[in-house]
Parts: C-alpha cells; sequence; structure tokens
DNA sequence: TGGTTTTGTGCACACGTGTTCACATACAAG
DNA sequence: CTTGTATGTGAACACGTGTGCACAAAACCA
C-alpha cells in the first residue's frame, strides 16, 4: 500500500531488484544473485525470479552496479569537428568497434571551448578510457585524466605524455612511396596540397612529400593548403592553376581535397591522369567511386581500430603497463588517376 | 597510515569527495556543498575546498550522483548501419547537438541481432532517452523502454506506439515536388531508382513519385532499386540503361545513389542536363560539391536535429505529455542537373 | 541417531553522492 | 542577560546494486 503511494507520487521511478524481490517473495539478494552468473542460487527460483523480472521490465542498473567496483563499460570517445569524410568515417567504425566488443562510446565533438567543456563535464562519469580521435585538445586534459585514473588511447596524433597510448598511421612513409611510384613513372613537376596548420598529420605528409622528392633531386614547384575539405582542395587547385606553374603530378593531403582539385582540372579540361597525376591519402570509400576511381594511399581505418580496441584492453587488464606508440603501415592504392 | 594502504592496495581508485574532505579538514558534507550551486558554505571555505580538490584532481561522480534520482544526462542514441553518407552526417550533427545542450550521447549502431544486443544492454544504464536514429528494431524494444520509463524518440522513421514522439521529413511531398518541376521543364519519361526494402523511407518516396507524375497522366516507364550506396546506384542506372527504355528524367531515392547513376551517365556519354535530369533526396555536404552539383530535395537536417533535441526537453520536462508527431518540410535544391 | 558436509538464503555492508535535519555558534534586539 | 534569528556545518539517510558472512536446512555418511 505505501508502496503503491509511493510509486504514483514519484511518478513511476525504473523498476528496482526490490520491486522484484517483494514479487516474487524473495529477498533483494536472491535477485540480485538471480542475475549474477555462477551464484548460489536454486535453480527453480532462479527462473521464477527471472520470468517475473522480464514481466515487470526490470534490468540490473548498470551504473548502481559500477559503484561496486566493477568497470562501467563507458568509454569516451572525442571526435573533434568531424567535417571531412574520413574523421566520419573512422568514427563510424570505432563506435561499431567499441559496440562489438561490449564498450559503450560516449561520442563528444567539437572544438575550442566547447568541446574542452564538453570534456570537462563528461570526465564526471566513471569511464573506462578516453579515446581521442582527431581534433586537438589542451594538453591539460593529459593531466586530468591522469588524476582520475582514466587512460587516455590517442589515435590520429601522437600525445606525448607518459601513460597515453598513441596509434598512428606513417604518414610519411606513405607519403614517400607515393612519390617515389610517381617519379618512377616518369613525373617530374610536383604540385601539393597541404593540410591546415595545427593538425597533427600536416608536416608529416608535408615532410613525405619533400622528402620522397628530395631523395631523386626534385623538390615542388608549386604549393597551397587547404583544410582538408572538397572545398577547400577546390580553392588550392585553382589558385595552383592560375599561378601558371607547370605541373605533371599533383599530391593532395587528403582524399577529401583531391576529389576537389580533380573537379577543378575536369572543369580546365586538363586529363587525369595523361597531362597530370592525382594522388590522396586515406582511402575513404568515395576514393573507390566511379566519379573519382582515385590513386590514394590507404590509411588502414579497420587496423587503426583493431589496434585501438586491443590497447585498450590490454591497457584495462593492466593499468601499469607501460603506454606503446604504434605506428600503422600505409599502402599505395593504385586506381586512375596516377 | 591506513589510507594510503588502502590507496596501493586498491591500484588507485578515483579521488572521491572523502578524500578531498580529509585534505580539507572538512566534513564530507561541506565538499558536497562546495560543488553544489547554492548551498549554505563559507565563501572562504568553499573556495579552499575547490582549490585543494583540483589540485587532488577531484570531480563528483555524476553517476553516483544520478542514484540521488537526477537526471543522468546519458541518452542511447540508435544510428544503424551508417552505411550511407546521409546517416553519417546526420548523426554528426545530432551528437554535436546532443553536447551543445549538455547531453551525453551514448552511440549504438549496427543492424540485426548484435544491435538489438547492444541496444538492450545499454538500456542498463539509468538513460534520460533513447534516440532513434535511422535503423530498425524489433518492436519489443518500444515496450522494453514503456518498462524502464525511458523515452523515445525516434527520426528517420515514424514508429506508431504511445508515448515514442516521432520526428521525419515529409518524403512524398519532396518528391511530388520535384517531380512537378521536371514535368513542368518538359520531361515526360521518368526512370526512377527506388531505396532499399524495409526503410521507412522507401514506399514513401515512391509513392511521391508515383503521384507526382499520375497528376499529369504520367507513370514511371524504368525502375530498378538500390540500398542507399553509390556503388548500388551505378549499378541500377546501368541496368536502366542497358534495358533500352528511354529516359529523359532519372529521380533518386537518395543523393549518394544519384552520384553513382551520374557516373553511369558519363561513362555512356549521356549529357545532364541536356538528355537527362537527375535529382536526388537528401542534399547531404557533397550534392554541392563541384563534381556533383546535384539538383536535390533538401532534407532538412539542421532542423531535425533542433526538432529532437526540443522534444528530448519537452519530454524530460513533462514525461505525460501526450506524443507527438512532428513532419518536416522538404525543399528543393535547384542546381546543375535538372 | 549423531556428526559432517553441501546447498541455499537473508542480513548487512560498501560504493559515492545530494540533501534533510538537528544542532552549534554568532550576533542583533529587547 | 535573555531571547530570537541568521548562518554554518556535521551526522544520517537514501539511491540501487554486488558480495562476504553467518546461519539454517538438507543431504550424506558412519
Amino acid at each position: 500500500m505505501k508502496q503503491a503511494d509511493e510509486n504514483s507520487a514519484k511518478r513511476r521511478r525504473r523498476v528496482t531488484a526490490q520491486d522484484v524481490a517483494d514479487a516474487a517473495g524473495v529477498s533483494r539478494s536472491a535477485v540480485s544473485r538471480a542475475f549474477t552468473e555462477g551464484a548460489y542460487l536454486d535453480a527453480e527460483k532462479r527462473e521464477n525470479i527471472h520470468k517475473i523480472a522480464a514481466d515487470l521490465g526490470y534490468k540490473p542498473n548498470a551504473l548502481a552496479a559500477s559503484l561496486q567496483g566493477s568497470r562501467s563499460q563507458l568509454v569516451a570517445m572525442f571526435v573533434g569537428e568531424m567535417r571531412n569524410e574520413y574523421d566520419k568515417e573512422v568514427a563510424a567504425k570505432m563506435i561499431a568497434g567499441l559496440n562489438a566488443a561490449h564498450h559503450w562510446p560516449v561520442v563528444i565533438g567539437g572544438s575550442g571551448d566547447a568541446a574542452r567543456e564538453a570534456v570537462d563535464r563528461v570526465l564526471s562519469y566513471p569511464l573506462d578510457a578516453l579515446i581521442l580521435r582527431s581534433g586537438s585538445l589542451d594538453a591539460d586534459i593529459v593531466e586530468k585524466c591522469a588524476k582520475l585514473n582514466i587512460p587516455m588511447i590517442s589515435s590520429g596524433r601522437l600525445l606525448d605524455a607518459p601513460n597515453v597510448d598513441n596509434v598512428c598511421c606513417n604518414n610519411a612513409d606513405g607519403m614517400i612511396a607515393a612519390t617515389r611510384y610517381l617519379v618512377g613513372q616518369g613525373r617530374r613537376k610536383f604540385g601539393y596540397i597541404g593540410g591546415p596548420e595545427g593538425y597533427f598529420s600536416t608536416p608529416q605528409r608535408r615532410h613525405g612529400v619533400a622528402a620522397g622528392l628530395a631523395e631523386n633531386g626534385l623538390a615542388l614547384v608549386a604549393e597551397e593548403a587547404g583544410d582538408y575539405t572538397a572545398d577547400s582542395g577546390y580553392r588550392a587547385a585553382e589558385k595552383l592553376l592560375s599561378s601558371g606553374v607547370a605541373m605533371d603530378a599533383l599530391i593532395c593531403a587528403n582524399d577529401a581535397m583531391a576529389f576537389g582539385a580533380l573537379s577543378v582540372l575536369a572543369d580546365h579540361d586538363i586529363s587525369v591522369p595523361d597531362d597530370m597525376s592525382v594522388i590522396g591519402f586515406d582511402d575513404i570509400a568515395m576514393a573507390k567511386w566511379p566519379a573519382f576511381r582515385l590513386t590514394t594511399i590507404r590509411n588502414p581505418m579497420d587496423l587503426l581500430v583493431d589496434t585501438v580496441i586491443d590497447l585498450l584492453h590490454r591497457r584495462l587488464a593492466n593499468a601499469t603497463r607501460p603506454a606503446e606508440t604504434i605506428f600503422l603501415a600505409t599502402e599505395l592504392v593504385l586506381r586512375e588517376t596516377h
């Protein structure tokens, strides 16, 4: 009676183990045990409890259980702006991978102060880990996580801090391989559309191209920078062409900008690959679309996800394991623009 | 001393309010009050507690706090497969919108049994709401949520259940408007690439096209179905062309399939829009790329996100408000393929 | 039958927080 | 000095769960 009153007064709270216990005529402990693998409980009674629980719609509150000291299975995942297609694609894959491993990603996006504040707030939850996926965050986040005892895994940018695991594709090597290949094909006059300042990959990819050219006694003949969006690639390519400098190869710091550049070349009736080679970076899903068929450097996303999750598991198994930095090999994917 | 022992033994637990209280020489209540807006506490003491807390890296455990009865601010968000670009784009926008409103989305993807099980597990957390964004889930999820007292908001597909809010773009109206427009431009022989079976939007968009044609005494001359990916659009368009049926307009159930179709037309030297109009649906970011410049029907994503969040807030403010179904108006976006 | 092991279950505590309640202190008013 | 009133603050409870511990009942063995 009093129970019913409370229920209506509280405007329907969540069904609790006590409710199930009352309905089944057992103690709350029995209900808890009924939902705990390998706990002593009469088989028949367990079945009955399960039945009543299903009827009432009872589910153990994972949050209350995590107070007990077990893991919360909650993982924060910071994804930055998610403005370019690569970021969205890898975020989607990461979510799928975490789900499959029964980790539940709390996703945070954005940049600047808003992102900083959002991450700060999410750190209030008892997270098993924080996964940094693209975007740049203040350095003090590392310190905060360390104090809160929340493991960090960074991917896409190397975070030079103790206890932070890193996964990163080998940007420079990929660019070197691509450049070598084009030189081998006879290309000599290289243009480059680089990434935005502040991104971790920007100087690395730029360096790879320069190194690949230097070992053949070459150097870039023209260069512009974009922001990793197709639009910026379009504008950068237009600038390069209007500068009048002759080129026979155009390397782009990512696929999206290469798509933009391809449109400019089509507008100017420059034939690809006859008059000009175009190469991107990442090998996002769109790169193989018939509209592009882009020759590009594969940034191994599936492997990236697997590696991050592997690091996560090993970190959860051993909190004091020394931090690792893992580089992933790239691969030149030859399609129809080289 | 004993405290230190416990710490090392427990392999570094999270800093707790009690730890701060001990360090500051006050009661745990005082620490709690220091972090609660508008609670009685000596200003100087509050400042001191804040300082010590920052030093120790203390953060109130949001999860333990939510046991107290307040909201958890955790929102589950089911996103389906996220295979096509529209789904990724709107998911990214939804995440950003929720973040801005200080709700933290626990994102679940996938399909079939795995998705069902994942959602089931996430329902163990004390969620403020479950947002269904694309994808199809079993009907019993509605019942489970009702029992757990977790509000549901569905977008992209109408869920006919009591207490479930719905937001959906007006698929049929958009297609009717587009078809009318093309007929007005003199097009008469319409082909159609439809969506996959089982998707909520598939029959609606198909119906819109048929209705728009019927009111002009026309009907589709050819038809294929894809799965909303660019690849499937490519294959469908090839089938349509190889069938030999003459067409002067091709309507696609979404943008991605239109991109695939455009490539086929280019391969066959069919000029767009001179020989054939092509129209997509959604107006994803890529539609305006120079490579496509696709005429399409705008699916108002920003408005969708705003509407979902508005419904969420009103639901949280009033759990017994009658469920609403909101239709969003589409808009024909004229670019260069009509 | 009496003793010993096995099996099952309830009580009570711990987890970390917000908040009510009672109480202590200080200070102003009479 | 007494009374009344702000102002702070600590003790205690509630939230929902898992689990150690003690104990009861049953089963087994001699």
